[in-house]
DNA sequence: CCCTGATTCGC
DNA sequence: GCGAATCAGG
């Protein structure tokens, strides 16, 4: 496979979206995503510039690579103010919110076979977005029993534990979080809409 | 261990 | 120019 137009164009675009360069190379098929980071670099669009914030959803990993450049790096672009293309049209990728000092991400979620499962759709009102990409990915679901549950798969119960479908996700968790990217999304929902409740 | 991007260097 | 191997980090 070579880099035509169009998957030259493909990758630009993707990677402008954020996307991970894993994903890229997956969606473009054929190549590694060693090959679209090399790419991307040769292209000359290393940095994903941002000035509104924090929009990276499925990849942020490593971000302070300032690092030693041993040798001179021939980036020039004094004159290139870029006017940082940032539309992002994609709803997809916004169930984040900054601002939360709450210490709130603490759960062990442990899930004790029983009953104290913290989070569990209800009669919560989480972000319709978010809630969304849920009922997405529980299509996908692994749909594990317990014990197939590893440090590593998604541990969102899903169903009634009384009922015989009850299961879990399964899905490959964020990193070190209990739980896959869009369960996370609705399990660490950091207060927003809602927060005064009767009282 | 999973993942991320960054760099190097033979091709 | 390309990308596997390697590196460096979360």
């Amino acid at each position: 496979m070579s880099w035509n137009d169009e998957r030259v164009e493909l990758l630009k675009k993707m990677w402008g979206e954020g996307q991970s360069a894993s994903q890229i190379a997956k969606e473009l098929g054929g190549v590694t995503r060693n090959a679209v980071i090399g790419k991307v670099h040769r292209l000359g669009l290393s940095n994903r510039n941002g000035s509104g914030g924090t929009a990276t959803t499925a990849g942020a990993a490593s971000d302070t690579k300032a690092k030693a450049a041993p040798e001179a790096k021939t980036k020039a672009k004094p004159t290139a103010p870029k006017p940082a293309p940032k539309p992002a049209p994609k709803p997809e990728a916004a169930v984040e919110a900054p601002p939360a000092p709450a210490p709130v991400s603490r759960i062990k979620a442990i899930i004790p076979a029983g009953q104290p499962l913290p989070p569990q759709p209800s009669a919560n009102e989480i972000d319709p977005a978010a809630l969304a990409k849920v009922s997405e990915v529980e299509k996908k679901a692994k749909r594990l029993t317990l014990m197939e549950l590893t440090e590593r798969t998604c541990k969102w119960p899903v169903g009634d534990p009384a009922t015989p479908d009850f299961w879990f996700c399964g899905l490959p968790v964020q990193s070190g979080k209990p739980y896959c990217e869009a369960h996370v999304g609705v399990a660490f929902q950091p207060m927003s809409s809602r927060r005064d409740r009767k009282r």
